[in-house]
Order: structure tokens, then sequence, then C-alpha cells
DNA sequence: ATAGGGTTAG
């Protein structure tokens, strides 16, 4: 049985064997001889030679083979018919033990038929080895094919050593830029960048012989383009170089191929590369379209390079190239994600052109409009927001996007009502909601602390079906958890999973954190395994949340776990993991240990902040050693230059109060005016306690006083304190004057 | 072009 394929090879090589030779050949082929006397030599030779090869009739076959009328094609059509390379082989042995000596160039279209045989039979290395050894010992001259097709072969069995050898030991005028990209392209697939680049290098040589072509061009372009091996890839720096090279010989990589290049440079933060590249091909005249500046420009953007993306427009307009709406598109979002949205609203007038004959003519799209009324909304300008939805109805339809972003605007804004209202507008306008329509309002109403409606809502979408996301069940799961009805939060966490929807990082890590700062430790490791189960790990921030639980259920077990997973999962501990432990270890009066963490946080190139002093300082006056606190506290502004806060100077009044040195207490009060540290309601619930114990009423007056100007809200413990001591001395009228929000110390009691 | 998350001292 024959396969298809080779049935149209076949066929292929009886319609045209001499072109198909003389095609790649260098050897000189006559094409003078008429068809018919070209078949009659090749079917009586083919004939002669379908018996077996002992009992090849030399006689006969040698006129034929060796006649002056017999052309290179006839004897490469012959050495194809023998159907096998074995026979082939055979066929060039005997020819060349039967040639006259003049007659020798007859063996290269000979081999050039071997190696054709051979390349469509299965690769036997061994053979390829045997053929390639007979041909450099009877030193054969390749045709360009058979070098190409020998190039392919030694590649198809990764032979790379004799493949460099064969390149190197080629006659000059078979080394054609067909060969050579031949053999580029087999080392690239090889993994051989650094031999190919420098086949490359000889190639793009000043005086070359073999220039490349795009066939080149594309054979690097697809190398470059191609995702990084582990192994060895071609590095960024590198890719300049090549384009540049080949850019010499006229050869540029084409709008598709240079704007994924500049993207694949971008991606990896290489944007200085993408600038040199693109400038370089603009430079070396090659055809750049606004596709590929647009590429340059949103890394720029991503950069936030201003000044760079202001010349990129400037050298385009130099290059008359024209920006198409992707460009304006580009250059209005990178305004508005930097707050300039005047700027960014001149440039849709800039491409409209006003004016008549300065504007560019290209009309703004639906993103465009949607990219500034996201804007707008953004900057908290509603009003125009609205309008310019009503304007952008002249020119185009606005779609979901459009109205998502108004309604996510006006949520943020507060205004349910009108979010609400546009939601029913884009209805009826026949504007399909979609998922993050739902998300942005179900958020919206949750921030509002309107869960109910946010859940009710839920349910009347997921009727029209809409159905919810991990993005859904965040906002529901958050919102629950922040009004501490973790039972809720759990089962929205259980339906997410029934619903089929898969849950990403975010909605695990806002659970966790719901549920360890509710103390729910079973509920949160419970959420750690199916995190862990569904392919996430844990990050920093999570870890912390974990331990800071574990250290309030005081299971010091459970956090070392933690800490070891820690090491073992290369995540650092961070400040707020020293803290945490440091306050944990402080608490239970586990100073060796908290001192050590102190020390090794230090060497880990952490500074200690405004809170791990506060931890310390608590401990220490938690364990009845207030002086050492105080020491500490001096140190903060004097030598380790971390100035004290309000909770700092709350832990000390509180307990100087507790050690009844109110005096000392009423001295940081002062302290803190002097500095400007504002008191706040803890401040003065703690003072007024001190002060309580010593019965100074008058300082207490004062105190409410400077409590008024403050504007501190006096909560339930200052009432408690207050009503205790004031109505114990008859003194309620001034409470009450003080809770309206007056100054009591001067009035007099009537 | 649009939506969601989290930690430490009192």
């Amino acid at each position: 049985m024959v396969s298809a394929p080779r049935q149209l090879q076949l066929l292929r090589r009886h319609l045209l064997p001499c072109c198909h030779y003389c095609h790649f050949s260098t050897v000189p082929c006559d094409l003078s001889p008429s068809q018919t006397d070209d078949k009659s030599l090749v079917t009586q030779v083919v004939q002669l030679l379908q018996v077996p090869e002992n009992e090849w009739n030399t006689d006969q076959l040698r006129p034929l083979l060796f006649s002056a009328t017999t052309m290179p094609c006839h004897l490469l059509t012959i050495t194809l018919h023998l159907g096998s390379s074995s026979k082939a082989l055979n066929f060039l042995e005997y020819v060349r033990a039967n040639a006259p000596s003049e007659q020798s160039h007859c063996l290269s279209p000979i081999f050039h038929g071997v190696i054709e045989l051979f390349s469509e039979e299965t690769i036997s290395e061994y053979k390829l080895l045997e053929i390639y050894e007979r041909v450099k010992q009877w030193g054969i001259p390749l045709t360009s094919r058979s070098a190409t097709l020998l190039i392919q072969c030694l590649g198809a069995a990764k032979m790379v050593g004799e493949l460099l050898l064969l390149f190197n030991n080629l006659d000059p005028s078979v080394k054609s830029t067909r060969v050579v990209n031949t053999l580029i392209s087999t080392l690239f697939r090889l993994g051989h960048i650094d031999s190919a680049v420098q086949v490359l290098d000889e190639m793009c040589k000043p005086n070359t012989m073999f220039p490349p072509n795009n066939v080149t061009g594309d054979i690097v372009l697809g190398e470059l383009l191609k995702r990084d091996s582990p192994v060895r890839s071609i590095a960024e720096k590198e890719i300049g170089h090549l384009v540049r090279k080949l850019s010499r010989h006229g050869v540029f990589p084409d709008t598709i191929n240079l704007t994924n290049l500049i993207n694949k440079l971008c991606r990896k933060q290489k944007t200085k590369l993408a600038w040199d590249l693109l400038h370089d091909v603009m430079q070396s005249g090659g055809a750049v379209e606004a596709t590929s500046c647009n590429a340059l420009l949103t890394g720029l953007g991503k950069d936030r390079d201003v000044k760079r993306m202001n010349d990129l427009l400037a050298k385009m307009k130099e290059m008359e190239i024209k920006p198409n709406v992707i460009t304006f598109g580009i250059l209005i979002n990178h305004l508005c994600k930097s707050r300039r949205i005047d700027d960014a609203l001149k440039v849709l007038e800039e491409m409209r052109g006003k004016g008549g004959s300065s504007g560019m003519n290209v009309e703004p799209d639906v993103v465009i409009f949607n990219t500034l009324i996201d804007g707008l909304c953004k900057v908290w300008r509603h009003d125009e927001s609205l309008s310019l939805l009503e304007q952008m109805k002249n020119e185009c339809r606005p779609n979901t996007v459009t109205y998502n972003c108004l309604i996510d605007g006006f949520c943020k804004a507060s205004n349910l009502d009108k979010a609400h209202e546009l939601f029913d507008q884009m209805n009826k306008e026949g504007v399909i909601p979609n998922v993050v329509t739902l998300n942005t309002l179900i958020n919206g109403m949750c921030k509002h602390g309107r869960i109910g409606s946010a859940v009710e809502f839920f349910n009347e979408m997921q009727r029209k079906g809409i159905k919810g996301n991990s993005v859904t069940y965040t906002s529901l799961i958050s919102a629950f958890c922040n009004v501490n009805n973790i039972d809720k939060a759990m089962q929205y966490f259980d339906l997410m999973l029934s619903s089929g929807c898969s849950p990403d990082v975010i909605v695990f890590y806002s659970l966790i954190s719901g549920l360890s700062l509710a103390g729910r430790m079973d509920d949160a490791s419970f959420v750690v395994s199916k995190l862990k189960e569904s392919g996430f790990g844990l990050d920093v921030c999570c870890y912390n949340v974990l331990i800071s639980g574990f250290c309030k259920k005081k299971k010091l077990e459970r956090v070392y776990e933690m800490l070891q997973e820690m090491e073992e999962a290369g995540v650092k501990p961070d400040i707020f993991t020293y803290n945490t432990l440091i306050s944990f270890l402080g608490k239970n009066g586990d100073f060796k240990t908290a001192c050590e963490m102190l020390r090794k946080m230090r060497k880990e190139g952490l500074v200690p902040t405004v809170i791990t002093y506060g931890a310390v300082i608590h401990a220490y006056c938690l364990h009845g050693n207030v002086d050492e606190a105080m020491k500490i506290f001096r140190e903060m502004s004097s030598t380790l230059k971390v100035p004290p806060n309000t909770v700092i100077y709350n832990i000390l009044i509180d307990s100087l109060c507790k050690i009844k040195d109110v005096e000392c207490a009423l001295s940081l009060m002062d302290d803190m005016k002097v500095k400007g540290i504002k008191p706040n309601t803890a401040t003065y619930n703690a003072i007024l306690k001190g002060i309580q114990d010593k019965k100074m009423l008058y300082k207490a007056f004062e105190l409410m006083d400077r409590m008024v100007e403050d504007a501190c809200k006096p909560d339930y413990v200052t009432v408690d304190i207050l009503t205790e001591w004031l109505s114990a001395v008859g003194e309620m009228k001034k409470l009450e004057k003080f809770f309206q929000g007056y100054t009591v110390s001067s009035c007099t009691e009537e």
C-alpha cells in the first residue's frame, strides 16, 4: 500500500523530473532534450535496474548512463525511481565504480536522489551516518538541495556536531540563503541557540554570499516570540541586536511580529528595549504602523513614563504614522488613571478634529466614552459623567460597561438610589446587565450596610439567570464577617462551593481573615485546608491573621506550627508577624523570647515601629514595670526617632493612674498638648479614672472642657465614670451641660 | 473600558 502523500510525491516526480532537480541544483542542467527523449532514456534505465543489483547489465547501462545527452536531472529521476535509499545507495556505488573519470560529477545528482529518498523514510541514525560517511569519503559535491535535505535529516536525528561540521565543510557555492535558513531553523529547533545565532551572524556579515531574506526573518522572529525555554532562550538584550542585523539587509519584522515582540518586552518590564527596538526599525526604514506604537504606548503607560509617551507620539507624527482609535484610547486611559481627566477630555476634542483641518478625524468609539465616563466617576464628577452619557448617545450605543461604570460611581458616592435608577434605565434600553453589574450593586449595598437588600437582589438576579462568581461571594462573605455574622459567612462559603463557582484566593483570604478576627480558629483552619485543596498557598498577610488569631486563643503550638509552615513555604515573616509575636510574648511575660524576636527582626532588616514599641511598653506595664516602660517611652523620642502616638500615651496614662501616679499621668497629658498629639476618648477615660481615685474634682471639670474642645465624644465608659462620680458629689448639672457640648469649669452652680 | 480582600500595640 502506498500512502496518499507518498503517491503525491511519486506523481510530482513523474511530472517535473527536470525542473525539480534544476530548481535546487547548482550543477548546470540543459533543458534542451525533448520530453520524449527524456522519458525514453529514463524509462530504459529504470527498466534495466529492475533486476536484482548483482544482475545489473553494465554493457547495456553504461552507454545510457554516461552518454553526452544524459543530464544530471535524468540521473536524479532514475535514482528516485529506485524507491528506497538502500537501493539508491547501491546504485550510487555502482555508478561510482563504473563511471569514466571525466564523468565523476554525475555522482551529485544520484546522491541527491539518495538523500531525497532517505528523508522520506523513517530516520535511522545508523544509516544516516553510513550515507554521510560515504559522501565525505567519496568527496561527492553536494547540491544545495542535498545539503538542505542532509541538514534536515541530521537535525531529525539530533546530530548537532555533524550538522555544524557539514556546514563548515560545505563548498561556498552551495551555501545559499535557503541552505543556511534550514540550518538556522534546525539549530533553533534543537535548542542550540548560540550556534544558530553564530550562523546568523555569519549570514549577516556585510559581504555575505548568502544574505538573510524574509524566511530568515520569519525563522528568527518565530524563535524570539517563542515562550521562554527553561534551558536557554534568547536574552531580551539580544533581540534588538538580531533585529538590527537583519534590518541591515532589508529584512524587517512585519507589523504583527513587531507588535508581538514589543508586547513581549513590555510584559517583562523591558520597556527601554522595546523602545529601542521600535526606534531602530523606524530609523532603518522598516514599515511601522500604529499597532506597534500602541503596544509600546501601553508599556510606557504602565511605567507611568509620560515623557516617553509624548516623545513617541511626536515621533509618530514625524514619521507620519497615523494614530488610530486605540492610540487615543491608551492615551485617554492613561490620563484618566493619572486623574488628569480634563486633559483626557481635551484628547477627545483633539481626535474629533475641533476647528477643522488640525483634527485627526478619528471617530471616538464606545471604549473611549466608557473610559472617560469611568474617569469622571472616579474623580467624583458624577454630573458630568451623566451628561457625557447623553452626549455619547448621539455617536454610539452605550453598552453594559458604560452602565457598570456609572453604577459603580454612584454606589461609591453613596447614592444607591441613583445606582438602582441607572440599573432600571439600562434594562429599559435593552442593555443587558452582566455579572459585573450584579457585583457592583451587591458590593455597593454591602458597603452601605444593606446586606439584606444585597442578598435579595442576588436571589432575584439568580432567578433571571445571572450567576454570581467569586467576587459576588467575597462581597457578601466580607459583609457578613464585618457584622460578626460568622455563620452566615460560612453558609455563603458553602453555597459558593456547591453552586459550582470556582473560588479564587481573594475569597479565601477574606473569609480566613474574618474568621480569625472573630476568633473562629477551627473554621479558619477548615477554610485554609479548602484553600490548599484548591491549589492555592497562604501569603504573609494570611499567615499574620492566623497567627494573631491563634495568639488570642493562646494556642502556642498552632502559632509555632504556622511559623514553621511559613519557613517551609519560603514566606518571610514581616513587621506585622513580628509585632504580633512580640505583643503576644510580652503579654505572656516572656520578655526573653520577645527580645530575641526583636533582635531577629532587626537582623532581617526590619525596623521596629511605633507598634513594636507599643507592644513592649504595654508588656512592661502589664507586668508592673512602668519604670521600664517609661524608659522606652523616653528613648522613643530621643534615640530611637520613633515618636510615640496617642495609643502609647494611653497605655502609659492608664498604667500610671493604676499605680496611683496621677501626677505623672497628668504631665503626660500636658506633654501630648505640647507635642500636638491629640488625646482621644480612651485617653480621657484613663485619666478621669485616675483623678476620680484622687478626688481631683476641679481637674475633672478642666478635662471635661478639654474633651469638648478636642471634640472627643464621651463613650459608655466616660458616662459610667462621670455619672457615678458627679452624682455622688451633686454636680449632675455640669454633666448635663457637658453632654450638650458646653464648657463646665467656669460656670457656677445656680 | 467596568466589580471583590486582609494583618500588629491601648
